[in-house]
DNA sequence: AAATTTGTAACTATAATGGTTACAAAAAGG
DNA sequence: CCTTTTTGTAACCATTATAGTTACAAATTT
């Protein structure tokens, strides 16, 4: 199991980014909307900016914001920066080579996880971060008057993470078809 | 990451079944070929016996075979047997229900998780053992008179994980378009 | 009854991720 | 030039998933 959610708060900065325009983020101000910890925001920033999707300055007017058009920047284009890797792994230690299975099945199962990962990007890649926002600002409108809280230290929630049994059906009962993404 | 090879440990398992045809195999066998401990090899086996893919025994003539013709069990009946999750997780804390982003990231970015995960499934369920077996057939076929390794305990490679740079640029010097897997 | 094999618990090791503190370096503004 | 602010980054700890290993009870065959 993909236990990490790297790339879910990668897209959340990048939406974040994208729903205050111009104007640089503060890591402080990303980690409170994100509820986590400014040093795990500037980590994730920091492989976004290596492959171009952000900028970041230090000093006192500092922060970070965009390196390109939201409707340029897709989801894989964030998969990529993270290096998710695969869907799955191969075998750890090497098959034996004396097993007429053993001794081939890393050639089969590798291009069957080429085929699977090609199909994961296939789907990213059409799914841009202007995407996310737009199906985003039905439901936050009510609250862009207050665009990031600002308040002192609050804790985080420590609440369990959204299983996916959960989320199936969450998305069934709002009859959600696959092309509601785009457009 | 996913840095898990249980998946890839389970189709060789049943790809070995497979090959080996109505005999049960011993955990012990099926860790040889695997390269890895034989309790690793009954762990995953259970998962796969609750799923009704395999069939154990206790015994002297004990052993493990599969439940059912290998041309219909799939890869995804495989996947979903390990509860393989999805291919990313969402949020481990809940983001802030105060950021007109927060409150919705994990309503959309579930849904991107759905399309994603259906389409790792659309390729997994149109992939059975058998397929995998026969893709195997050609190259395996020099050792076919000797099965299984039975000599004594040798101990694991310790040989790093294929890396998935490697694998694609060995299956695309081979030219392999992805239908090759099927047919 | 003896031998064999699975089922399973218990423990350890390893690696990825995430959270936290701390501080140097860069940038802005007085 | 000094102060403030913020990023960049190292260091450390906690948690979790996977995997490897040993050990032994329960089941099955002979």
């Amino acid at each position: 199991m993909s236990t990490n959610s790297r790339f879910a708060v990668a897209v959340h900065v990048l939406s974040l980014m994208a729903w205050s325009g111009e104007e640089p983020l503060k890591s402080e101000q990303v980690a409170e909307s994100v509820n986590t910890n400014p040093v795990v925001i500037r980590r994730i920033l920091k492989e976004l900016a290596e492959a171009g999707l952000v900028v970041s300055q230090t000093g006192s007017l500092g922060g970070s914001r965009l390196a390109n058009d939201p409707s340029k920047t897709t989801l894989l284009d964030v998969y990529q920066a993270l290096e998710c890797g695969g869907v799955f792994s191969l075998h750890r230690a090497p098959p034996s080579r004396d097993c007429p299975v053993g001794v081939n099945i890393e050639t089969v199962l590798g291009d069957v996880l080429l085929e699977v990962d090609s199909a994961v990007e296939r789907v990213l890649e059409n799914i841009t971060i202007n995407d996310v926002v737009r199906r985003l600002k039905p439901c936050g409108a009510a609250l862009a008057s207050k665009p990031i809280e600002k308040n002192g230290k609050r804790k985080h929630y420590d609440q369990k993470q959204i299983a996916l049994p959960e989320l199936r059906a969450a998305a069934k009962s709002r009859g959600n078809g696959s092309s509601e993404l785009r457009k």
